[in-house]
DNA sequence: GCCGTTTTCGGCCCGACTGTTTTCAGTCG
């Protein structure tokens, strides 16, 4: 059976071979769109198959459902098997070359008659395509630099590598002359957990100063295009990074339509169009003036904010982690955004390491590094017994560290409430790493997945739903077990997970570590949607991973998630009380 | 190929930059 994943490489696979043949660009566009649509999913498509409901996908209409249905019943197209004798299928590699698009890739293909990414490296080494239909020598080089960039660049940048080297170009960038503001845009200021490239905006009446210094930054290793508004380079690790330069007093559009979604951007100028303006990076124009006037005045409102921009458009202005295309202009008409959690209603960690297992300070330490970041709860969920790499506590450890707790929750006073905890295994056989007696006198228990991650689907759903049932366990801890950007999560049945979670009450993690960040914001969406309560956890090892919770709350935020929705915003007393009926 | 409180047909964002050209096509976001 074929999963979200494997579906939407196939239409994006067939993408790229209608645009290769030249296909009408709008049904290329269909393709992708359902392509993005499924990815987005939180649910399976063949859980929509079995209900007959594919078409309430987006993007998905009669031509493509069929095609699911087709995938998902046969496991074959037949289709894209007729495409592919029209089109060579190795040519969908070629469009992963930056500066070759469907065009090129055509001409290139039919007039040498070659279909191997090799075949075409080759093919510029030895000069041959300096010489096609609008090529020159620079475009040839361009290809060969493009094939190599492929080999370094392996895909998108953790959020956990962009947002600090983002603000580390925004900090240097204000320093230049005549520069008013610089902000993140694009996927990284809408906080995805992974993004493309780094876009960056800068407010300034000038731009040639600004684009010296992009361009002058240390470690780029090529300067990609540099122009009056725009420009990009490349770091030597293959990290793009694109600035656009707008004067201030059209800031607040630029930036709005530099943080996207392509998709929200979309719905925002429909909106306008419907108020008679036409929305773009610089302005508010006004379409159609008044008739009888003559000339068409060309009236052009100007937003030095995004708050203007919303505005006028007569919409609360969207946070950018809400802004991907799905409900949220429809919300910002009626004024029903949700209020989205932010960092500081976060009260406890319910999730830490310490040096009884492979933490690296000691529980004493770590409270107080909670402590000074505004926790008012911190449980230590040191591993279990069977994770032996990390130390994994015995029975006998556990007793010890009861005594301990006893004892800094004395020195700590108020300051900060210690709960004696576990971080559970759940082991390869679906049963959990304690007995039951012994898990029923901790003050709460964390179970998670660490080990035999790519067994079956279901027998490692089942592993979990064992956890998810287990009275005495509170919270599942990074459910997936996924790592940013080198290991997919485990192949669960998500559907059945979350409707376990909302039959007993478990709460899902969101595993604040940026290469966790794990549940995903798509299943937060339908775990919220299920009534499911969340956990966001810094899972510290150290003091400076406290620093990570930002990282979590925005994937909350991405999901529409207020502090109602997160059990770290509850008071101690709600918190205590909520672990003490559930056992 | 999808989609619809102005539509079951006729739209579908559009501007910046580059390279190869003498006014524009292709790529990108």
């Amino acid at each position: 059976m074929m999963n979200n994943k494997q579906l939407a490489d196939t239409f994006t696979l067939i993408a790229d071979l209608c645009e290769i043949k030249g296909e009408v660009i709008y049904v290329t566009l269909a393709y992708r769109k359902a392509s993005e649509s499924l990815i987005a999913l939180g649910r399976e498509a063949s859980e929509y198959w079995k209900e007959g409901a594919l078409r309430e996908i987006p993007g998905v209409g009669k031509a493509i459902a069929e095609k699911i249905d087709e995938l998902l019943s046969t496991g074959k197209l037949e289709f894209l098997e007729n495409l592919k004798k029209e089109v060579h299928p190795d040519l969908a590699a070629w469009m992963k070359v930056p500066s070759l698009g469907p065009k090129k890739i055509a001409m290139i293909s039919k007039t040498l008659n070659i279909t191997a990414l090799a075949d075409l490296e080759a093919a510029a080494k030895d000069g041959k395509l300096r010489s096609l239909p609008g090529m020159g020598a620079k475009s040839e080089t361009a290809i060969l630099e493009g094939i190599a960039s492929l080999a370094r660049r392996s895909g998108r940048i953790p959020l956990g590598h962009a947002y600090p080297l983002a603000y580390e170009i925004i900090a240097t960038l204000k320093k230049v002359k005549g520069v008013v503001d610089a902000q993140p845009a694009g996927s990284l200021r809408r906080m995805r957990s992974t993004v493309g490239d780094l876009d960056i905006l800068v407010a300034a009446k000038d731009s040639s100063a600004v684009m010296d210094a992009f361009t002058t930054l240390p470690r780029v290793s090529r300067v990609l295009g540099k122009g009056e508004t725009k420009s990009s380079i490349e770091f030597s690790d293959g990290v793009r990074a694109q600035v656009w330069v707008h004067s201030p007093e059209k800031f607040g559009t630029a930036l709005q339509y530099a943080t996207g979604s392509k998709d929200h951007n979309v719905a925002l100028r429909q909106l306008a169009l419907e108020k008679g303006l036409s929305l773009s990076e610089h302005s508010l124009t006004k379409i159609n003036p008044a008739k009888g006037s003559g000339q068409a005045a060309k009236d052009e409102i100007f937003c030095a904010t995004e708050e203007e921009v919303y505005k006028i458009l007569g919409l609360q202005w969207v946070p950018p982690e809400l802004r991907e295309g799905r409900d949220e202009v429809a919300l910002a008409k009626t004024n029903s955004l949700p209020k989205l959690i932010e960092v500081k209603d976060i009260k406890s960690d319910l999730q830490t390491h310490s040096t009884f297992s492979d933490g690296k300070l000691t529980m004493l330490e770590m409270a107080r590094a909670a402590a000074k970041r505004g926790m008012q709860v911190i449980a230590f969920t040191d591993h279990s017994v069977s994770l032996g790499v990390t130390g994994g506590l015995s029975i006998e450890k556990h007793k010890k560290q009861a005594v301990e707790i006893k004892k800094i929750q004395k020195q700590l006073g108020d300051e900060i409430l210690v709960l004696h905890a576990s971080e559970v295994e759940i082991k390869a056989d679906g049963t959990l790493d304690y007995p039951d007696e012994f898990l029923a006198s901790l003050d709460l228990v964390v179970a998670s997945l660490h080990t035999s991650l790519r067994q079956p689907r279901d027998k490692v759903t089942q592993r979990l739903l064992n956890a998810i049932r287990n009275p005495h366990v509170d919270i599942i801890g990074h459910p997936t077990g996924r790592l940013i950007p080198d290991r997919e999560g485990a192949d669960l049945d998500m559907d059945a997970i979350l409707n376990a979670a909302a039959e007993t009450g478990v709460a899902l993690e969101i595993n604040a570590h940026p290469s966790r960040l794990d549940l995903d914001d798509m299943y937060v969406r339908r775990a919220k949607e299920l009534g499911i309560l969340i956990s966001i956890n810094t899972d510290s090892h150290s003091e400076e991973d406290f620093d990570n919770l930002f990282y979590g709350v925005a994937v909350a935020r991405r999901a529409g998630l207020t502090k109602n929705d997160v059990i770290n915003t509850w008071s101690t007393d709600k918190l205590l009380k909520w672990l003490k009926n559930r056992k």
